[in-house]
DNA sequence: TATAAACAGGATAATTTTATCCGAAATAAC
DNA sequence: GTTATTTCGGATAAAATTATCCTGTTTATA
């Protein structure tokens, strides 16, 4: 039981779709679109999985997908300051940031609380609040720039 | 892939581990021992999911076991005090509070960093921070006095 | 129009997490 | 000592998540 992987933020599935959004966004800024392999190769993840979340993030219409010989994954370049965090995260994993119970209660609130739903609420706004303020277009920057690093 | 059950804080494990520690801390103040089939039913858990990360925790020395007739569990009075959600949270999930990258790079530190190596960073310490200064006992009290609830 | 490149999406498999079952060992009480 | 109660621990099963495979469709280009 012990020594695992926890204490997720997110899933596998929302780390490889942050990611490859990251890696989309700083290659639209070049107008260059982006294939699936390289993708998945830039961002170290599997290929057939990546395809799945993106056609996931093409579907809630935070990229663009383009079919066919030198077709590939792009974000319109003045969209790409406007998606935040919280958009990728909610498209892949769902909406439980605004209403999960950090010990799995079904009612948890102010008049029905668990143990710790005072402690919780306040990380998960501080969460909630980091997600919804930080946008792909930062992120896509220090990635082109080499400050920060999609894999490794 | 949408609409799931994530961004969770915790496995349903470490959920259950925490939930079962309060709820027989605050039965041992009254030197109540609680059987594994009392404290699943109170905390709305699997019995003999529940059994496995009762012995974990009880390997753990966070817990006390006794076996047969009248047996159960429970934790020694003046060591409550003293338990923090860290530790049963480790016991359970490991210790990659401490380490886990946030977009599940193999290497993310300053020197190499993921692209929200810092935003995480801050949301993690905070979380630790939590966790480490988060008792037992607090929590036990308020659920012996109807402030907080373990299951619904 | 034929071909190659590339995404879409259904089916299936592997892995991990969650959950169940059952026999063994311990202990209190009769 | 027998019985009932209760934890321990191994084996197994179910469900969810992660990952792969394969076929179809779209599109640029020769």
């Amino acid at each position: 039981m012990s020594s695992n992987y926890y204490l997720y933020m997110f899933s596998k599935a929302c780390e490889y779709g942050i990611k490859a959004s990251i890696y989309i966004a700083s290659n639209s800024y070049e107008n260059k679109r982006v294939s699936l392999k390289e993708i998945a190769k830039s961002i170290d993840s599997p290929v057939a999985f990546t395809a799945k979340i993106l056609q996931d993030l093409v579907r809630h219409n935070i990229i663009n997908s383009v079919k066919g010989a030198h077709g590939g994954f792009e974000i319109e370049k003045d969209y790409i300051k406007y998606i935040k965090l919280s958009q990728i995260v909610e498209a892949i994993d769902g909406d439980q940031i605004y209403n999960g119970c950090g010990l799995g209660l079904h009612i948890c609130d102010e008049a029905h609380p668990c143990p710790v739903h005072d402690q919780f609420k306040t990380i998960r706004n501080e969460l909630k609040h980091m997600l919804e303020n930080t946008n792909i277009e930062q992120l896509a920057l220090d990635i082109k720039s080499g400050v920060s690093f999609l894999k490794v």
